[in-house]
DNA sequence: CTGAAAGCGCTAACAG
DNA sequence: CTGTTAGCGCTTTCAG
């Protein structure tokens, strides 16, 4: 079996706390001492057992974050920059992804915390989070990202300004002459859909048709029905609206030559190189990521102030798409 | 503080032993007693201590990934089939990006190890993995993905077929008439970068000439000055062959709109929609992480066999770009 | 069917 | 400067 401190200690002639010591750098030990104790480390192939040390200590030095999918770029930018946070603070990273399933989000969310992470970044799935309430009893900190929690839980949260940048992109469609803007988004239980759509709508005021809203699961089919019913109307829309990265890619690519004016929610690779570019409502999703985590270790740190809502502006990147006539 | 086993015990008066019982659905307790201690963990709000059962079973049921940056699609894509992998079998995964650098693909190696994960994955990117050994003498499985490890060290490898990718892609720019192919890729000491280099070139025979060879980090600047370089030469190029996704995109835009023959190493979400099409030799991630994480299970599983060597086919997809006459 | 005791490998508290 | 002791919360072993 593998060498344990014990060994060590024989092996070095001293006892078990002096290897403690040596271990983990605690002054207070003879540098020939030390010096012993690190040769039988270095001959045993030594290496600190971190789960007794958890176990002892209390704290894991282990962070949970659960998002939808890794695949996704938005989410693999938001992971990277929680990673480097949390590297950054000596601790490592337990992800998961939810797949936009609930029970799936709880799930993680359960093991992580029986795994005693010491917090968890949460972009939630489902609507119900009271499962989360024991937890937060036991002061373990939650930072919500992206997407809040469901009624009743009061933890910080950081999440893009979803109806701003909406608003933001209708307005630079009328400003280009748009009066039948079409939007195409996720379904409205997800909460960035619904906000997109208030804003949206917010901004179309009295130009609001609902014959122009299509809002589902962005399947190439779907799209691609939504856009042929949408186009065969007397006044059909000059110019649409996608109400995130993948509802994007799938419309243009459902488009294929059609030249119509196009706003899309969320920034991606090859925008710019694709003819008209891409006119995009920008979010950071590295900046989302390296916020709630800060946020994170504040807590950690020990700020027990209210809970705080974070709200990050998204920027409008004009690249032709959305300067198209009608 | 949180409640415990013992807690759970006197509450529901019976042994820690019956609770630990229940907890762990082993046979031979009274279903009366059952429902007691049932009712006592529900009220306390009790959950196992995970870190407790890791310490005293030995196991940790956690796998470790190390990959060089999950926000790249490439590396995404192989973290999100290995999760699912990994949640499959009942654990749990710890991942971490290297950036590319030795020195931090070591400490997260380490530090997983001192968490004692059951096994690990690696995208090395380093080339000296002595270290390792320990960790392999002690019993954990290791298996080496898209890279191989340093020399010395004998461990299951997941690679694609690097070299053959790249002969098909100049095969394929040859049929279509080209002489005067240029490769621009990712420095050599990168295996992958040195494998396509190696196909290239033997593909090409006598009509390799190395001044139309770059290899270096994929910066603007540097691929802009190598065309540059390349298309000043008596004999420019008339078709160029990028050795990874990122090369592609980066070279897409350094050519503006310049129409040459091109077909990049990998394929990336939106190469369809460019004009023209861009043609690829494709990788899937997703499999290759699926391939690794089964392989590493089969090893957990007791298959002690000799190390195995997957070499997982790549396939050209013809989208345009490298049919383009010369 | 139930329980008591030992101990996983480490750190904290306190002596020497 | 060094060592001893107790115990983190659980599972394992063995005894009722």
């Amino acid at each position: 079996m593998r060498p344990t401190m014990k060994d060590v200690a024989s092996a070095a002639g001293v006892a078990l706390k002096t290897v403690s010591r040596v271990v983990n750098g605690e002054p207070g030990v003879h540098p020939a001492t030390a010096e012993r104790v690190r040769a039988a480390i270095e001959r045993l192939g030594y290496s600190r057992n971190e789960s007794a040390r958890v176990l002892r200590r209390g704290r894991t030095a282990t962070i949970g974050l659960v998002i939808e999918d890794v695949a996704d770029p938005f989410y693999s930018g938001l992971s990277r920059a929680v990673e480097d946070v949390v590297i950054e603070h000596g601790c490592l990273l337990l992800s998961g992804s939810s797949g936009e399933e609930p029970g799936r989000e709880r799930e993680l969310v359960e093991t992580f915390c029986a795994r005693r992470v010491d917090g968890l970044i949460v972009v939630p799935a489902g609507d119900d989070h009271t499962y989360l309430r024991p937890e937060l009893e036991a002061g373990t900190p939650v930072v919500f990202a992206d997407r809040p929690p469901g009624a009743g839980l009061d933890v910080d949260t950081v999440l893009a300004d979803n109806a701003g940048g909406a608003r933001q992109a209708v307005r630079h469609l009328m400003a280009h002459g748009h009066r039948r803007i079409a939007f195409l988004g996720d379904d409205p239980a997800i909460f960035t859909a619904a906000e997109r759509l208030r804003g949206y709508r917010d901004e179309l005021g009295e130009l609001y048709d609902e014959r122009l809203v299509a809002m589902r699961a962005p399947s190439a089919e779907a799209v691609h029905a939504d856009l042929e019913r949408m186009f065969a109307l007397d006044e059909p829309p000059t110019a649409l609206f996608t109400g995130n990265g993948r509802y994007t890619v799938t419309t243009l690519r459902a488009l294929e030559r059609r030249r119509v004016a196009l706003v899309g929610f969320d920034d991606f690779e090859l925008a710019d190189l694709l003819d008209p570019g891409v006119t995009v409502v920008a979010q950071e999703p590295a900046w989302m990521g390296r916020v709630a985590a800060e946020l994170l270790f504040r807590r950690l740190g020990g700020d027990t102030g209210h809970s705080e809502h974070v709200e990050l502006p998204v920027r409008l990147i004009v690249r032709g798409s959305g300067e198209l006539p009608p």
